[in-house]
This record gives C-alpha cells, structure tokens and sequence, in this order.
DNA sequence: AATGAATGAGTGTTCATTCAT
DNA sequence: TATGAATGAACACTCATTCAT
C-alpha cells in the first residue's frame, strides 16, 4: 500500500545499497533527533560527504523519511497480512501481531520511532497520505479481533473497547522509544512478557 | 524542584495573568506542532500580538517551554509527593498515582504531551536538567513500588520488573496523545479502566 | 486586471514607502543583471540590508517581481483604456498609443526591460497568468486598430497585418533596452519621431 | 574576427559533428529558457547523456555560449562584409543588409536570440570583448550607411540619426524573438515587407 | 565517450532575537 | 506593553564542475 514512488528527472541511478546505508543513517538521526531539528548537514556528516551530495541520492529531505517509512510500513503490512490471512482465534491472532509488531520494532527500531514522533505531523501533508491510511488499516485489523475476542467470550466485555484498543496499540509501539536491538530480551521474549501483562495483568491472580 | 528562574533584565515583569495566558497558548501550539516546528511567530498570532512583543514577556522561546514543563512538573509532584506520603500499599500507591496521573494529563494535557515528544532532547541541554532528575525520582517512586509489591506478594514476581515498570509508565502518559479534556471519559473512570486491564489483564478469566 | 494579491500571514505591516522604495531597487537590478542572475543578497546590498531583511517586506524575490510587473501594467492599461475610450481614428489611436507607450517606458524603465526579457518565461507559472491575458488584450487594441485602419484606408493593405503589428510593438518596447531618462530627448519627441518613421518611412519621398 | 578559441586540456577532442549537434541542443534551451535559467544537466538530458559527460566535450557551459554566439557572429560577418564590399548605394546597402539580416535569424535563430538577450550582461566579461567590438563594428557600418543615405539625399534629414539606426537595428533582430523557421514567409519576404514599412511607412500615401 | 558519485560555493528563505520608538 | 524594522545565523536545496572508472 504505502509505496514511495521515486520520481526524478534523470532516471535516479544510485545503487540500491549506498541508498540502503544512506536510509540507515538518516533513519537513525531522525529517530534520534527528530525529524526537524535533524538537519540534512547532520545526515551528510554522519555519511561522510557533504550535504549537496545527498541530493544526488534523494530529492530532499521529505523524500528520505518518506522511503524509511514506506519501507517500515510496508515490511510491517508483510507480516500483518500474513498473520490476518491465517485466520486464527482471536487471542492468538492478537498474540501473533504483537510479536510480530516488537519483531518489526527489532528490525526497523528507528523507523517505529520516527513514526511514532512525526506521523501525526506529516500525515497532514498529501504525500504522506498512505500514513493514515495504513493508520485506518492498523485500527480496523486490531479493533476487529478485540469486538471478535469478546463476541466469542475470550476477551472482556466490562472495558470501553476503543480504549482497551488504544492501550494494546500504544503500549507495544511506544516500546521502540526505549528498545535497544541486542538489549536484555529478544524481540520475541519481550512479546511474550507484554502479552502476559496485557492478557493476565501484573497483580497475583488471587 | 523543577523552577524556571525568571532572569528578566530591566523591565517590569509582565502580570502573571497575562504570562499564563501567552504560556497557555504557547503550550498548545508547541503541543500541537512540535517545539521545533512551532515559530515564535505562530505563538504570537495566536496570542494577536508580534512576534517581537513576545520578548516582552518571556526571555526566549526556550525559557517558554522551560516553565510550562516546571509548572506542570511542580504540579505532578505536588501530588504525586502527597500519593507517596500516605504510605500505603503498594497496590493501592499504584492506583493512586495512575489515578493522579491522569487527572494531571486532564489538567495539562498540552504540557505533558510536549513532554513526552521533547524531554528526550531537551534534557541534553544543562538548563533542563530537572527533567533527568524528575525522572529519575519518577522511576525511584514507580520501580520502588513494584518492588514493594512483588516482595509482599501483590504483584507477580514472574516477570522483568524494568519491563513491568516501563510497561506501566508508557501506557499512562502515552495517553496524552490522544486525550481530550472533556472526552466521553472523565480521567478518573479512564484510570479506572485502565488499572483494570494493568492489574488483571483483559482476557476473561478462565 | 493585474493585481499582485500580497498574502502575508501577518497583516503585512510595511509601510507602502519603504516598500515603494525596495521595489524600485529591485526592478533596477533585475532589469540590469536579469531576474534569475539577480541575487536577494544583491538587492538587499543596494538597499542597504542583509538579504533576510527582505523578506520582511515581502514573501519571496518572486512576489517582488510580480508586484513590479502588476503594478507597471496596472498603469499601462489605466493610460490605454483612457485613449481606446476617446474613440479617435485609427491613425489618432495608434499615435496616442505610442506615445502612451513611451511615457510608460519613461516612467517605468525598469519594469519594462524586465517585462522585455522575463515575461515569456515568467507566463509559464500560474501566478503570471496576467501577463498572458495583459499581452492578448494588447494584441486585441493594437490589432484591431490596426485593422480598422486598413478598412479605412489609412494604413496600407498591401502589408501582413501580423507583421506589421509586431514591427509596431517591438519597435516601441524594445526602446526600453536603451532608453535613458533625462536622455537627449523627451519621451513624447521620440514618441513623435518613431510615429514619423512608422507611418511615414525613413526614405525620402519621391 | 571572433573565434572561441578551443582550450581543451589531454582529451583528444570531439568529432565535430557531435560538437555542433550538443552546441545546436545547447543553443536552443538556452534561447528557450535563458542563459542563467538553463542548467547544464537540461542540456545533457536532451542531447541523451549525464551532465558530466558534456564536460567531456567543452570546458564549461560559458564555453557553450562563447562558442554559439562566436559562430554565428562569424558567419554574420562574413555575410555583412560581402553586401560592404560590394559598394552598392546606401538604400541597396540598407535593403541587403536587413535581407542578410533575416536570412541569418533563419539560419541561426537560437543564437540571435541568445544574443538578444544576454548580449549585454555578457559582455562585461572580458572572453566576450568580441561581442563589444561586433556590436562597434556593427554600429559603424550601419550608422555610416544612413548618414552617407542623408547626406546623398535617399533618406531623410529631419530625423535624429541615431534613434533611427536604432529603430532600424531593434526592428530587424527583435524579430527573432517571434520568428520561427518554415513560418508562413520566407526570410526574403519578411526582409521585402520590412523595408517597405521602414523605408515608405505603414500610412497609405496621401 | 560516457557514467556515477561527489564537491563546494552559492541561492532563496526562515526564524529567534534585538531594539529604538 | 507593544510595534516595525531589522539582524545574523542557519537551513534545505541547486548546480557547474571534477574525476576515477
């Protein structure tokens, strides 16, 4: 769905993988410093060149978060869709994308947490549409198995759902803001922690 | 703890009405758009006065931010610091702060969202120092409280208590990007919820 | 018909007499160098200010063109809707419309030369439309003169009227390339001079 | 007279075939978009190649237009010198010259308008001297002519000499801003129709 | 002959800040 | 208290040019 469409005069001939190294950077500086306050000097630096340079590889600044982004959302939809498309039961359909939301988190930590800071900002732009897009896709996947879990009794009724819906949400994403790759647990093992806080809660079963 | 020291040079400082009302502007915009992103200008439009006239009231547009996140601050620990004082269990502390802390987004949604994009960067600059220590208080009072909790067998000891405890905090403040005052909720019946679902988990109990 | 739109945010402050007077800076130094070689910092140096400052008065070196343009046509076509509205003959009308011309020429030299080289170019982007519809609203008042000139036998009907009405309006304008005020001769002399050359030939009659 | 002399440093030089296909490309995106407005990498695109690789073939896009306008000039002159030589009287001198004139705007109308344009700003380099001296040359042998024309009774006295020479001057070459080759008259005919407007007017003979 | 990648100087523009009035 | 005008540093971006391959 979200796909940046790379639209150039000349027929834009960088190599993918020095674009690949350069996305890496940006996405970690942006991650870092916020996407405003990161200059494109700062990105250039990090590279090793210097800030004109970067032009011959992107058309500005806009379009290198608009690559990360589309890159993360569309790896991400990868895995949703497949775990969709399983058609498991509610628990475990919740189960499968919350580990496959910390494993995405793993893999594109820096593109979670631009997301997480600048989507809402750069949603307001038409470019970025496929944000809230995939947004509204993100809601209905979620929400969806939540009304299923409790139509079917496996989930509780007594809770507001679209709260209950915003606190499963935010919990697993705003992880990337502290999650370090390499750190303590592996993705999995952190999903299997999440989910038994969020299923069974923290306090001693009575 | 946290005061923005008003180092005003000559002139008369402005009455405390007005400052509240330009910060309470300020908050909204830095709130809504990002501290980077929101110009000095825009305040001022919003205020209906020039961007220079600002400088009337307030040293820099940093020393803005610096007193809307003290003030908030001041507030939080206020209440936070009488939760803590009444020395009660550790489940109930919990439930007592979570309860404060919504009632704190309630009050200063603005301040707490700003907090939550900005503190990160903002507390590499010395001046925001009080931020590091709030949180590093914060932690002390959150992560001392599981801890009484699991060892007096309140809470479940099977799990990655600093996994525990971030799990917890996120989930609370994280509420402030999408809480509106005068929502279908009152703060009170959204901690309710949601210490709900903390504490016992949302899956049905078998 | 031409008016340059200022939207500005802000209520656009300046005072018409700096503005006035930054403007015909400007229109100097586009005319001189041309608008693309013309730098802001150039203008601002003539002006006696950093190039930022500029932008204080006005949106972008484009708005400053645009308003040089607009503001000369504006008087153009106030001199010639003031001669088409007379209803004289044919000979009368294009005489009067010369010398109309150089009158303009003489008070507007540099947002004409600027007109002589960047209109073309400029007309391509929406924001210029009105020089486009300036110029068919031209051809219509001089061609059509023209025209009934031929009609009446006036002028010869032995010539490409095309051809001819493009001699005339070049001829004029191009005058801008040399035209100097306070030069060997009035505006309204060489207006009657070119007249003499136009419709009477340099060539001595027989 | 004028020559862009070719300083090429190691490579062995282009065919000149290729040379004059990039300088024909060349000539027209600049006479399309001017001289400053025109990027190098525009050229490269039309001609099928990189913007580099024309560096291959000139030293520099200045190299370009010098090599342009100095061709050009040289085959005007050598056109300009022949109608001299031949000593004919002033009215047969004028009427070849504007012929030439026009043939020569056939032939090369993208660098006529080149020079028509950026001429001036041009040549207050000192690698364009040449285009001072064409222009002095150029003065010389039509003002000459019309005074000698005065002088020997075919052309009017009352008239100052050098508004005409410029009326005659920017009438001809001006024309190359509209003219377009295989148009609806041929270089001949619109030098015929030309001269008879500026030599016997455009008003019917009382 | 031409490419891919980079340079470095410059361009228009933004914006927090200053200050005389 | 607030305005009008300006500063100056920084910013994203452009472009002619270079050069190893």
């Amino acid at each position: 769905m979200p796909t940046a469409k790379n639209t150039k005069a000349t027929p834009a001939p960088t190599s993918p993988d020095r674009r690949r190294e350069l996305l890496t950077i940006a996405a970690e500086v942006f991650a870092d410093q916020g996407y405003n306050a990161t200059t494109v000097r700062r990105i250039a630096d990090r590279a090793g060149m210097l800030a004109g340079s970067l032009y011959y590889h992107f058309d500005s600044k806009e379009s290198m978060v608009d690559e990360i982004l589309a890159t993360f959302l569309d790896e991400l939809w990868a895995g949703y869709d497949a775990v969709l498309a399983a058609h498991l039961g509610p628990r475990e359909t919740i189960e499968a994308l919350v580990t496959e939301s910390f494993r995405e988190i793993d893999r594109h930590r820096s593109a979670v947490a631009i997301y997480q800071k600048e989507a809402r900002h750069l949603a307001t732009q038409p470019r970025f549409g496929y944000l809230t897009d995939s947004q509204r896709k993100f809601e209905k996947a979620w929400l969806g198995t939540l009304e299923r879990g409790v139509a079917e009794g496996v989930f509780r009724s007594d809770l507001d759902i679209r709260l209950t819906y915003r606190f499963l949400r935010d919990t697993v994403w705003v992880a990337a803001s502290w999650y370090r790759p390499q750190g303590r647990h592996s993705p999995e093992e952190i999903a299997r922690q999440y989910l038994s806080m969020v299923l069974d809660g923290v306090a001693l079963r009575a």
